[in-house]
DNA sequence: AATTAAATTGTAATCATTACATTTTTAATT
DNA sequence: AATTAAAAATGTAATGATTACAATTTAATT
């Protein structure tokens, strides 16, 4: 469960001092797990902190992704998608709706790798592109006609 | 080899018309596999060709992976990479030169799926980021002293 | 050669992201 | 509790890669 409290601890525990504004990102990160835009993150959190600046959604989402608590996900061609999952799993993104989904198989974790052929990894994306079951299914409807 | 011959039959299968640009930024592709941006290509065709515009340059690199003669790499934060190679393997980027290399091992391969969970998959990208061999070296270099 | 279509080019517009200066909030010190 | 200093948040302006689009050139077709 990913209580305020327990997000307050994590940010706590990464050196990042729990701030209204950061709290709310990360909050919204977690609970809304679609790989939102800074757009996305903005127009949901605008209401409740109608303060909230674009600037701090962009400064705040570099921090928490330097810091790794968050992650990137550059699976979209126009804008960054962010991610408060940092557990190991793919992404797909459907070519013909646009949905970013979580992709998790066995195998994933071995691509993990910490050192190859002499280069020190520590970041890992896996991307797949192509069309979910529900695009599938009205690209089928729209031929048969 | 990738003889301007074979360039040209490769593009005439896939329906692309190989004009004078197409057939030097595919060539410059191959020829010069650093995973290079629009501008870098259009700095190193400029010479040769010097009518040569920068649109053509995002046009015909569109063109070119619309029809899956190439590969594009979003792996850099700031511009679109393009890539000749279209077998499967994987990119790493050293977070310190900038550089992108290409990497390779067992069980790559293995990744290109091509239906999970319903889903149909058609591209595949491998990302890795950190540090490369040499900056490595200058890293612990600069540390010790 | 005349006509049509395709490809290339140059310029202007778009828009996500960053830079930066200002303001506000928080923490530390007296 | 007031003062000062540091950190965070904000708003505006700038950047720069990419795209849109109209005009020009080249190639293909009749």
């Amino acid at each position: 469960m990913n209580t305020k409290v327990a997000i307050k601890d994590r940010l706590k525990m990464l050196g990042i001092k729990p701030s209204l504004q950061r709290m709310a990102i990360m909050e919204c990160l977690l609970e809304h797990p679609v790989h939102p835009t800074v757009d996305m993150i903005f127009n949901q959190l605008s209401p409740t902190i109608p303060t909230l600046s674009k600037t701090t959604v962009y400064n705040t989402l570099k921090l928490l992704s330097e810091e790794r608590a968050i992650h990137t996900v550059n699976i979209d061609e126009k804008n960054v998608r962010y991610d408060g999952d940092i557990l190991p799993h793919a992404h797909f993104k459907c070519k013909s709706c646009g949905k970013i989904m979580d992709v998790h198989f066995q195998g994933l974790e071995a691509l993990k790798i910490k050192q190859l052929h002499g280069l020190q990894i520590d970041e890992c994306q896996l991307l797949y592109k192509g069309y979910c079951q529900t695009c599938q299914h009205e690209i089928k409807q729209t031929t048969n006609n």
